[in-house]
DNA sequence: AAGAGCTTCAACCGCTCTCAA
DNA sequence: CTTGAGAGCGGTTGAAGCTCT
């Protein structure tokens, strides 16, 4: 009856990855892909549990990930997102390529939601908050630097309305729920709209200008544009993988099925992922080439450099140690 | 220079939903 | 149909880093 229990949690490490960690599990999912989570710890030699290896690799270690803070149009969305699906940041998250739920919740809890409140809107309803009046009194200046930093999308709010409401055929058990927020929002939206419109016509901000990006077409340059503050170190942690540009992928199970433990720790390049494992891997390799000033242990892969990629690697980061 | 307070974010916890047995 | 594990989600925590005094 059932299934067999996702792990027993007595002698499970818990806690931040070690770098170790982070190459054994990025080197289990290369070689036998993304699937049965339950099996992973165990064949990768991990003494994690299942769901602390699939959040690190979905939150962490995913190459197609995007680091850094959000760009500006993205925290619009992720603010329009928001008034209409409320808290569930992994709805937000689909419709932002490359950032996890994490990411955007975290984002949520440190920076809009302060952004929301200075600007007099309650994060929650985005409402007006009551004393809004009195704060444009008090502090018009503030109030409307912070708006042209900060404009909420009322064409987005249409157009994504206009989603929900086809994908509200495809989601039958959500049908009720869904269509009662669009109900309430639209309420919201008659509330809130005419305090944006002017908004909207300083910053011509539109859903047009926010084009969806493939996670192929992810391109972070190197000299980032985040300020100093923003690349902290640990948000750097991956940045090389952002300049992988790897193709959107996907691997099945079958797949794994075929490969898995077999094929676990023999050559990667014999399977169906050598299109991007080679990628990722020439890449890793620059990456390693580049600190090579230390000389600990590092070793060179066989896949031809492109020293054009040359790029700076946060010393602290676990992929600067050399992971495979 | 150093300590206190604040901020950020990776990771954990516990819950719900889904689906295999 | 029932049971229970797997997967995923959202809330929360706590360590590390940063800023201020």
């Amino acid at each position: 009856m059932g299934r067999q229990p996702c792990c027993d949690k007595v002698g499970l490490r818990k806690g931040p990855w070690s770098a170790e960690e982070d190459k054994k599990l990025i080197n289990f999912i290369l070689t036998n892909g993304q699937c049965c989570w339950r099996a992973v710890p165990k064949l990768a030699g991990l003494l994690r549990c299942g769901k602390s290896c699939r959040l690190r690799w979905t939150n962490y270690l995913r190459p197609d990930l995007k680091r850094g803070l959000l760009s500006e149009s993205e925290e619009k969305m992720v603010i329009d997102l928001h008034a209409q699906l409320g808290n569930r940041w992994s709805k937000i998250a689909t419709h932002l390529p490359g950032r996890t739920d994490n990411e955007i919740k975290n984002h949520w809890n440190t920076h809009i939601k302060k952004k929301l409140k200075k600007m007099g809107i309650d994060p929650v309803t985005h409402k007006p908050l009551p004393n809004v009046t009195e704060q444009t009194q008090i502090q018009p200046k503030e109030q409307q630097q912070l708006v042209e930093e900060q404009p909420l999308l009322v064409d987005f709010d249409l157009k994504f309305e206009h989603e929900i409401d086809q994908n509200k055929e495809a989601e039958k058990p959500e049908t009720s729920i869904e269509s009662s927020i669009i109900t309430e929002t639209k309420e919201e939206e008659k509330i809130i709209t005419p305090l944006f419109d002017t908004m909207e016509v300083m910053d011509g901000f539109c859903t047009e200008d926010v084009p969806i990006i493939e996670p192929d077409e992810i391109l972070v340059p190197c000299a980032s544009s985040s300020s100093p503050t923003s690349t902290s170190s640990s948000s750097n942690s991956n940045n090389f993988l952002e300049d992988l540009q790897l193709p959107d992928f996907e691997w099945s199970c079958d797949y794994t099925e075929n490969c898995i433990i077999s094929n676990y720790n023999e050559d990667a390049n014999n399977n169906n992922m050598d299109f991007w494992v080679d990628d990722f891997i020439s890449s890793l390799d620059l990456l390693i080439n580049d600190d090579e000033g230390d000389g600990n242990g590092k070793q060179a892969f066989d896949a031809p450099l492109s020293k054009n990629n040359s790029r700076m690697v946060m010393d602290s980061e676990p992929w600067a140690y050399g992971l495979f």
